[in-house]
DNA sequence: ACTTTTGTTGACAAAATTGTTAAACATAAA
DNA sequence: TTTATGTTTAACAATTTTGTCAACAAAAGT
């Protein structure tokens, strides 16, 4: 079924800030890109600021909810972890750009910061990686790091593509099998 | 002794990119940041898109140097690498959204990639890394996984900055020594 | 001192981008 | 068929941003 005007535009909006890293694409690029009249953007948005703003909360609610739906349930922890690489790295490899859309919103001055609640999914997470320190199946230390190391280990190869395929001289397909190795390595990494 | 105004300029809007992460700054925020008037620019740079290439440029040219500097000698491998994570982080802290930057650049339509020479200092600490695997020193690989993980594990948490410190909801502070930690928990983690 | 060159400024013009409005259009309900 | 409702469009206006230019100031050269 067709997608509503509206929808396709917002879907356009993110196909070009996170797939394409077109980070403050003007409202007649993402209509042209989406194939509507550009009025349709403030007819629905009423203005870019604000369609800009519905897609940053969207995007840090389905970032916290796919955190939320992977890491807040019951399967053994290293199990869960395979599961999570899987699902943030397709989803990486989908929107490599959408963390750091999401910082140049922060840093534009005219952010209001929200809400500070803390994931209850993501405490859960960290309490399991503190337990796993305890088991020893883990080194011990702060479980923010090893969150970190997570998080860095998968995403920034991903995020600096276009500049580290320039500095290391790598083909498209060469970076992109690298890319795919990594879930493998990086499970044996933080278990090592 | 006082910066000549081109210069300034230069610096100014390398602080608003790469500190500020005002990554598309208009020229009368660069003009009015670095206290001269906005003509002043066009006299100097030609033209908006001008200043964004050099800036562009000399960021390549300095992240390229710094590399070369750090990893063409001949201190031992594991030391190197301490004197390595110190430079970047160092590097990184004063400038967090240089990459971030670099990117968009290279994202945005009218870019024309270059030169293609891969850094021969880089090919150098790649063939090292080779031998440290060979003697057992680092986990057998791909040397270039090994150099993924370690600029990983030192930028991203950094980049993110802003916006890990919304979702883990951490304090300025807490997370300035979180980061801190990190020089010598990469460290280890490398050499696990 | 005078001329030439270089740097600096404000005023203006041009271009690009955004926002608004009214009219055209479609669709379904009355 | 008319009416009402929501959607879409083009034309226009307003705003923002950039680029140019002539005038002026400062410095350097003769």
């Amino acid at each position: 079924m067709a997608l509503s005007k509206e929808e396709l535009i917002k879907q356009t909006a993110k196909d070009l800030f996170f797939s394409k890293g077109c980070l403050h694409a003007t409202t007649q690029e993402i209509a042209d890109a989406a194939g509507v009249n550009r009025s349709l953007i403030n007819y629905y948005f009423r203005s870019r600021d604000l369609l800009f703003q519905t897609v940053y909360r969207e995007a840090v609610e389905s970032l916290k909810s796919q955190l939320d739906k992977v890491l807040y349930d019951n399967t053994p922890f290293k199990e869960k972890l395979g599961i999570f690489i899987d699902v943030y790295m397709k989803e990486l490899l989908k929107y490599p750009y959408r963390e750091s859309f999401l910082i140049t919103e922060i840093c534009s001055k005219n952010f209001a910061l929200k809400e500070k609640k803390k994931s209850a999914a993501l405490a859960h997470f960290l309490k399991e990686i503190a337990e796993e320190m305890e088991k020893g199946t883990l080194k011990k230390g702060d479980p923010i790091h090893f969150v970190f190391d997570l998080l860095a280990l998968m995403s920034f190869p991903v995020i600096m593509t276009p500049l580290y395929q320039k500095l290391l001289d790598i083909s498209k397909e060469k970076y992109q099998t690298l890319i795919a190795e990594r879930k493998q390595l990086i499970l044996e990494k933080i278990f090592n």
